[in-house]
DNA sequence: ATCCAGGCTCCTG
DNA sequence: CAGGAGCATGGA
């Protein structure tokens, strides 16, 4: 079945901002951007749902759905939420604004990136494995790797002559070797965790429902007993699929060299430099910390 | 060739 | 608890 629909997107907002965070990496390969629309296959039960997003005007984003068989306004209602927790729409920027307007090191990248949403990563394992894989190697080798796991373990569908794919499934992947793992280039630490991730998830020990229901340093410390998952790791998932705002990947490279390039220091800057530099962005850490990587994208 | 990359675990003191 | 070794491997 098809349908579509509009969204309606909250009053700071800009698609292209976002489209632009969205198209950082050619080797992507769980979306494309074409003429400024995301096409996407959005796992939902048993339908692999392939949506396409574009901005209709100033308040809304219009969305293309197809290839369902489940109930339409049930789908509808899915893929809204979906969209709405991938790009933010219902946090109200307007305090974080205030915040950085403050913070010398803020207000420059607020006025640059004016409406550009916390893109996330609303699947709970998608968000954990993406935070292994990219655990202390340059992210066009991350993005290499996860391109190869996802064409090789998730689920895909072709339309008009492209394989669009969905993240692997815990089930599979819980199924996995470490040599299997090893032949796609994973370490050996890094397929242990991954393989060790899905399983706990496919036995239903770790949802993304359940972790919502704790507080912030409640799920960081359920998340940091996982094996694989340190801070950096939790905070990450935190920030982009639980979306807490106070999570703070404090011990990120990219967030240190985006401190040094927009502090001018011809060193990356300490943890307790950054810790006393962030204090006052209290609950938009997780913000401040994006933007500063989106400051990272040239062009 | 050398250093770095969106760190983590495990071991010491 | 803080500090450090070892890990693992492609990119620039």
């Amino acid at each position: 079945m098809t349908t579509a629909f509009q969204l309606k997107t909250p009053p700071i907002f800009d698609y292209e901002a976002c489209l632009k965070f969205l198209g950082r990496s050619p080797l992507e390969c769980l979306f494309r951007i074409e003429d400024k629309t995301i096409k996407t296959l959005y796992p939902f039960g048993e339908d692999k749902i392939f949506v396409k997003i574009c901005q209709q005007n100033d308040t809304g984003l219009s969305i293309h759905c197809s290839g369902f068989n489940s109930d339409e306004s049930t789908v509808i209602e899915a893929v809204s939420q979906y969209i709405r927790q991938w790009l933010d729409l219902d946090t109200s920027l307007v305090d974080f604004y205030n915040v950085a307007k403050n913070s010398p090191v803020l207000a420059p990248l607020a006025k640059q990136f004016h409406g550009l949403r916390l893109i996330g990563i609303p699947s709970l394992f998608e968000s954990l494995s993406w935070s292994v894989i990219g655990q202390q190697i340059n992210l066009k080798f991350a993005y290499t790797i996860k391109k190869r796991l996802v064409e090789n373990y998730g689920y895909s569908v072709n339309i008009d002559n492209i394989n669009y794919y969905c993240f692997p499934e815990p089930e599979v992947v819980a199924g996995l070797t470490i040599d299997i793992l090893k032949a796609i280039q994973f370490s050996r630490q890094k397929a242990e965790y991954i393989i060790g991730i899905a399983q706990i998830m496919s036995k239903g020990q770790l949802t993304k429902s359940h972790l919502a229901q704790f507080s912030f340093d409640e799920a960081r410390k359920e998340l940091v007993k996982i094996k694989g998952v340190g801070n950096w790791s939790a905070n990450y998932v935190l920030m982009k699929c639980v979306r807490h705002p106070q999570a703070f990947p404090i011990e990120d490279v990219g967030l240190h060299n985006a401190l040094k390039f927009q502090l001018g220091l011809d060193k990356k800057p300490s943890i307790d430099t950054i810790k006393q530099l962030a204090e006052p962005w209290g609950n938009w850490k997780a913000y401040a910390t994006f933007y500063l990587w989106h400051s990272l994208l040239n062009g």
